[in-house]
RNA sequence: GCAGGGUUAGUGAAGCGGGCAAACACGUCAGACUGUAAAUCUGAUGGCUUAUGCCUUCGUAGGUUCGAAUCCUACACCCUGCA
């Protein structure tokens, strides 16, 4: 994997990732393609879409249906018929998402601390906690049947390995904006060792870059120090992680403390963050690509994108709710300024009636305007950073970089 | 015609003398979702501009009772047997 910078605009920048299975013109939205799909699209959706690449999971590939068999098939990219780029996250996230936010209902950004009614709401007490982190790794038990399992940096790496993705993580400790300076004070430093041992179990150097993962939360100090630790360790890329704080300024700050110190030619990922605002403002910081399930996810759910002209703004995160009433009887595209198959094809009063009906085409239609969407900002955010008028175009978005 | 059963909010369906504006499900409406246990989850759903409040509802009309969706009478309609 190489990386070459090709133009800036203050700390943003364009450039290219070079990996075995193609380029990626960065900054690029990496969709999420957890279980080796991107949700409700197929391959030739993704090239038509021109999709940068895949970022599929450790733990869920791991669960099922297991490194082996994928490694047999020629891996991650061979097996799911994909022959772009790909990723795998660690395993590192599921650890959280799977234990400490199912068991306190909290996602990684947060806005409010759950109150307890909240966190009683969103909880699960019933089940018991799925994973237990200890100093070398993590024990856990399947969300699919309940077997024992056990994850260290050099089990994730050995998988990803078979995986054979283009572009893998290191095994790390998502913490929540819950935790205490001090709890995240300790998973960072278990992070940083997990993050060594990741690089000294990777040896597939030549087909494979390894990110290392920058934590420590909303505090300053721990992102400092964990920038300049997982910085000193030889990967060819580094990644930000784990709690972003709880708001949006905590995420900016959080990325105005790390990416001025990390060295400039290594590229930057900003882990599970993408809404319409945060490529903006994270590109503008200097970060190269982003992988988020929020395009996909939310699409399924009725939410699709709008840009400005058609009434997206910073406070509506730029979407719409798709099957509210007032659409029924809609004869508008999503997106008058949108070239997607989605929009050039279909009414909005067509995409509600199909969630009113609970179709699947409705959330395959949704999906690929929405991923159009984010691609095509993406392609507009590299030009502009080329013609060094981002923050122009951000705010023609409303969007204050 | 005789005997029995039924008629509850948009739909289905609980309730069978007081805590019933009425469970629950579906539908409808609204919202949430940021390294995907997510085609998931949350809330509202008789009216009153938001109330430990008032008003109007449980086929229709009367009645009994301090009090009725719940008991009685008549009527209407539906279902099941027997003619």
């Amino acid at each position: 994997m190489k990386f070459n910078i090709t133009s800036k605009d203050g700390r943003a920048r364009t450039g290219v990732i070079k990996t075995p299975h193609g380029n990626i013109e960065t900054p690029a939205f990496i969709p999420v393609g957890t279980k080796a799909d991107v949700k409700t699209l197929d391959i030739s959706d993704l090239h038509k879409l021109r999709a940068p690449a895949v970022l599929a999971n450790t733990y869920h590939l791991y669960l099922r249906p297991g490194p082996d068999l994928i490694e047999k098939f020629g891996g991650l990219g061979e097996f799911m018929g994909w022959d772009g780029p790909t990723f795998t996250d660690s395993g590192g996230f599921q650890v959280f998402s799977l234990g400490f936010g199912l068991e306190h209902g909290v996602s990684k950004v947060s806005n409010i601390f759950p109150d307890e009614e909240n966190k009683r709401k969103n909880a699960v007490p019933s089940r018991k906690k799925l994973f237990k982190i200890d100093e070398d790794g993590v024990n856990f038990v399947s969300h699919l049947d309940g077997g024992k399992h056990r994850f260290t940096a050099e089990i994730s790496i050995d998988i990803q390995q078979k995986l054979g993705a283009d572009i893998i993580f290191a095994f790390d400790e998502c913490t929540s904006p819950m935790h205490d300076k001090k709890y995240t004070e300790e998973a960072m430093n278990r992070t940083h060792k997990w993050a060594k041992r990741s690089v000294q179990a990777w040896t597939n150097r030549e087909k494979q870059g390894l990110y290392g993962i920058i934590q420590g939360g909303a505090y300053e100090e721990l992102r400092r120090k964990s920038t300049e630790f997982i910085c000193s360790l030889d990967t060819p890329g580094i990644a930000i992680g784990g709690s972003l704080g709880k708001s949006k300024k905590d995420m900016y700050d959080i990325l105005d403390w790390t990416l001025p110190i990390a060295p400039e030619e290594r590229p930057r990922h900003l882990l599970g963050i993408g809404e319409i605002e945060d490529l903006f403002t994270a590109s503008a910081r200097g970060i190269d690509t982003f992988d988020c399930v929020s395009p996909t996810r939310i699409a399924r759910n009725g939410s699709v994108y709008v840009s400005p002209q058609a009434g997206g703004t910073p406070a509506n995160k730029f979407n719409i709710n798709i099957r509210a009433q007032k659409y029924a009887a809609d004869s508008g595209p999503i997106d008058e300024n949108c070239d997607c198959f989605t929009c050039k094809n279909h009414t909005r009063a067509y995409i509600r009636h199909l969630f009113a009906s609970g179709e699947l085409l409705a959330m395959r239609l949704a999906t690929i305007h929405n991923l159009h969407f984010v691609f095509s900002l993406m392609n507009g955010i590299r030009g502009a950073i080329q013609k060094e008028r981002l923050s122009k175009l951000a705010l023609d978005w409303g969007i204050k970089v």
